[in-house]
DNA sequence: CCTATCACG
DNA sequence: GACGTACGTGATAGGA
């Protein structure tokens, strides 16, 4: 009968390094145990009832330490969060009726070669589950090995390709090349390939040895001779000992056994449901094919569907459309997930497919309505923001929710995407059906309603299975990791506040859009045609290519910089450069290059993106763009409409109320100095807020030693650049490049900003700190950023962690209170005929009949003004107009 | 599909 | 001593 031994220490450092930590109830690290008893179960499911022996390493010495005391001396000490994962796992072992085995002074590797010695003796198929190279001298007739990662077999000729030689010669060819991972010396000099060239010819590391002086080659000859003894014990080092005792007798290995009780009661434990429900239909993850999924076609099986998920009082859904722009989207068809034994049942309701028989959605509509806006029925959903969307635009309702999307992004942010296949992928172990692959890419990718019924069903109904899924793994993990009051406080109550901006749109100014767009296109082809002249040539300006070509080879030039890929850059900063040299051409470049950008972008770009239906533009804002915690705005983005340039205010005058209305503006001034202000502590600056100071000004006369009434507007500007470079995590580089100084200049002033405000150094020192040690930065509303690189090796990964370690709370902070304000204003909202439109991170914009403008914008301002307290006031700033640009003051 | 550039906070 | 560096986004055009 067959013997698997698994290499139990390998699959301990695997599922560590591949799982994020998730925590158990207890709060004990779990993510490695999670990710073993994965692979344990597939393992269980690979041996059939077989014999399975998991082998560990039972400490960090062995007798390989007697004999060369470097050997492994440089491998790190376990990381702190698997430390208390050790013992769990061999737990879990027991708990699912595995045997383990392990001894004190050998490795777990030495064992796994003394029971396959054993095994093979008697007679017995032996398989080694493990990629380890250090375990592929072992193979041989009778002893075979196989990859658990990649699935497949490792056999002489996979060592052959990989080592040069058969099993039995490995170890020669490891005694003479070395292995820096395990600190194995080998003869220096002599690598992999040479290794295995001189073992082929000499046939054994002992004949080559002894027959040095026939060797060709002086270098080799001589390191050889020299080394000797290095090679000898690096043969000692690898090869795996295969007479140490066996802490269970051979004959004594059970097959694998598991009650499932003990099972579920150690999962239990360890809060891993829907590991569990998953285990209690082993079948269920191998055939989820068109049997466990149901297409719903007939309305008295929709109708017990609802029953069911009424009663349960829970149910996932997600809906099926022919666009991922919600707002043009046509409901195509709606799948449900209702909880059961074995996880989440699910099923498909198409509507309106090309092919099959559907019901027809009015027939459905009032049942669905009912049971979405029951309000003992939660309903889940992964990124419900549009579902609701595409439901609104049905009449229908959905009340209460929860978002999966929106809890891994509170308890992920900054370390992974929030999309439903990765999530799947990393939490549940499961590929799952893109929507590429049934449907296509690229320009022949087909709608959702050109799917066939079994094709939609499979992909529609796993979906809500999974969303259903995920949300049993991540909503007990909000309070461990304390981030329930994030989601529940701002992220769950923001959903239905975005519906209502992204569902309202806003006006544009057709003709103006059109009429500047002449006007722009006009500019420009004066412009290329006096850049082509004072080139010489004609080229394509909109190349950067091209141009680099023509200023730095053909004109020749000064001041070429390049770009990280070799071409020459052509940026704003390298034109300006040049401009100031008295250059013409670049300052043409530069403006029809501004130009080119609003018509492309915004011109163009505005009036293709106002929907036919409605005539007003509505952007789509992603919750879980930006890992600070802000929105950020698609198709089209509405947060980056010009204003800082003359033509660039054109654009936004575009941006009108509706007749009888006004567009009302209303923005946190400095939010993020003061937030600045608050967290550090620092008097002066709390003080100069307090008094309704300006701020640069403020910081003018302080760091540059000036008094007040010298301060002139250029240096008020230089201290406003140096405020953004401390939000931004200060460099004296960066601050240098912007103020067009040198280093040590920059230098100078950070450092009499340091002195000047006490408390803003620690400030930043602690935001690192806390990064290095937690993982992740908190804000003010308690949202977590997570820092990945902090403790990169590589220093310059390590102080772009450390910029964003300082800037993450201020700019998360922002977020978390405007967020707040836009719930709070909502609520308000409802009373009244107005409509939140925008945000832009630290704006919110209004449009509100002139008859109540005065009341609803001194309300809004209110609310977001005392939306927190912190030591310094926040200030609103309000504009009011007919458009966007004279909105602002 | 990736890079360079540039629009915003 | 050299390296490359301000934080966070999204859209477009050009070119492999």
């Amino acid at each position: 009968m067959t013997l698997y031994l698994v290499d139990g220490s390998g699959y301990i450092f695997r599922a560590f390094y591949a799982l994020p930590p998730l925590t158990s109830p207890s709060g004990v690290p779990a993510g490695a145990v999670y990710g073993f008893c994965n692979m344990l179960q597939k393992l269980i499911e690979k041996v059939d009832g077989k014999r399975l022996l998991v082998v560990f390493d039972a400490g960090r010495l062995t007798f390989r330490q007697d004999i060369y005391p470097e050997y492994k001396a440089h491998r790190p000490p376990p990381p702190n969060d698997l430390i208390p994962q050790f013992a769990l796992i061999r737990k879990a072992c027991e708990a699912f009726g595995v045997p383990t085995t392990e001894l004190p002074g050998y490795e777990a590797d030495d064992l796994i070669a003394a029971y396959a010695k054993t095994g093979n003796e008697l007679g017995d198929q032996v398989e080694i589950i493990s990629a380890d190279k250090d375990l592929m001298q072992l193979l041989r007739p009778g002893i075979t090995m196989w990859d658990p990662m990649k699935a497949k077999e490792i056999n002489f000729q996979v060592v052959l390709e990989k080592f040069g030689v058969t099993p039995d010669k490995v170890t020669d060819v490891q005694a003479l090349c070395g292995d820096s991972s395990d600190n194995i010396p080998g003869v220096p000099g002599i690598g992999p390939k040479t290794a295995a060239e001189l073992i082929q010819e000499f046939g054994s590391l002992e004949v080559l040895l002894n027959s040095i002086d026939q060797i060709k080659q002086p270098r080799r000859r001589e390191m050889l001779t020299q080394h000797q003894e290095l090679a000898r014990i690096s043969k000692q080092l690898v090869t795996l000992n295969d007479s140490c005792p066996l802490p269970i007798n051979y004959a004594d290995i059970s097959p694998v056994n598991t009650d499932p009780n003990q099972r579920d009661e150690f999962l239990n434990e360890m809060g891993f449901f829907s590991l569990k429900k998953r285990l209690q239909t082993p079948n269920s993850q191998l055939n989820t094919q068109s049997s466990s999924y149901t297409c719903i076609q007939d309305i008295t099986v929709l109708k017990k569907w609802i029953e069911e998920a009424t009663t349960n009082g829970k149910v996932a859904i997600d809906c099926e459309t022919t666009s991922l722009n919600a707002m043009q989207a046509k409901l195509v068809g709606i799948s449900l997930g209702i909880p059961d034994e074995s996880g989440y049942k699910a099923a498909y309701i198409p509507f309106c497919h090309i092919e099959g028989t559907q019901i027809n959605f009015s027939a459905a509509k009032d049942m669905l309505a009912n049971l979405l806006a029951n309000q003992s029925v939660l309903k889940i959903g992964h990124n419900l923001k549009y579902d609701l969307l595409i439901l609104r635009n049905h009449g229908i309702e959905v009340n209460p929710i929860d978002d999966t999307m929106l809890m891994s992004y509170v308890l992920y942010a900054g370390k992974h995407g929030h999309g439903m296949d990765e999530l799947a992928q990393k939490y549940l172990n499961k590929t799952t059906i893109t929507f590429s692959d049934v449907a296509g890419k690229g320009k022949a990718q087909k709608t959702f309603d050109q799917i066939d019924l079994i094709t939609a069903t499979n992909y529609a109904a796993e979906d809500a299975e999974v969303t259903g899924l995920l949300f049993n793994l991540f909503k007990p993990e909000l309070s461990v990791n304390q981030v329930n009051s994030v989601y529940e406080l701002t992220e769950r109550p923001l959903v239905p506040v975005i519906v209502g901006m992204e569902e309202a749109g806003i006006c544009v100014d057709k003709s103006w859009l059109q009429n500047l767009g002449q006007d722009f296109s006009k500019r420009m082809e004066n412009l290329s045609g006096e850049i082509y002249s004072l080139a010489g040539t004609e080229f394509n300006i909109g190349s950067p290519k091209q141009l680099g070509e023509i200023l730095f080879d053909k004109l020749q030039l000064p001041g070429a910089k390049k770009t990280k890929t070799g071409a020459y850059s052509t940026d704003a900063d390298v034109l300006e450069k040049l401009c100031n040299q008295g250059h013409l051409l670049p300052e043409k470049i530069i403006a029809w290059r501004t130009l080119a950008k609003l018509n492309a972008t915004y011109v163009e770009g505005l009036l293709s993106a106002i929907n036919p239906n409605t005539g007003r533009v509505h952007t789509s804002y992603s919750m879980v763009g930006a890992a600070t915690g802000r929105l950020s705005s698609s198709d089209p983005n509405l947060q980056n409409i010009p204003i800082r340039s003359e033509d660039g205010k054109k654009i936004r005058q575009s941006f009108i109320a509706k007749p009888g209305h006004k567009l009302v503006s209303l923005d946190y001034s400095q939010i993020e100095l003061r937030l600045l202000a608050n967290f550090a502590d620092v008097p002066t600056l709390q003080e100069a807020f307090q008094k309704g100071q300006d701020i640069h000004i403020r910081t003018a006369v302080d760091v540059f030693g000036v008094p007040l009434d010298e301060v002139t507007p250029q240096l008020r500007r230089r201290a406003k650049t140096v405020n953004f470079g401390i939000i931004y995590g200060i460099s004296a580089f960066g601050l240098a490049q912007q103020l067009n100084i040198t280093n040590s200049e920059a230098s100078k002033i950070i450092n009499a900003y340091f002195a000047r405000y006490p408390g803003i150094d620690d400030y930043m020192r602690s935001s690192i700190r806390q990064a290095r040690e937690q993982g992740f930065v908190t804000t003010l509303m308690g949202r977590k950023v997570h820092i990945t690189g902090i403790n990169d090796k590589n220093g310059m990964n390590r102080q772009f962690a450390e910029r964003q370690a300082i800037n993450a709370p201020l700019q998360g902070s922002n977020a978390d209170i405007i967020k707040r304000a836009m719930i709070k204003i909502h609520e308000f909202l409802k009373s009244t005929n107005s409509k939140l439109l925008l945000q832009v991170h630290d704006e919110l914009v209004f449009e509100i009949p002139d008859f109540e403008i005065d009341t609803v914008s001194a309300e809004i301002k209110k609310i977001m003004e005392n939306i927190t307290k912190l030591k310094v006031p926040l200030l609103v700033e309000i504009g009011i107009g007919e458009n966007w640009d004279n909105a602002h003051g």
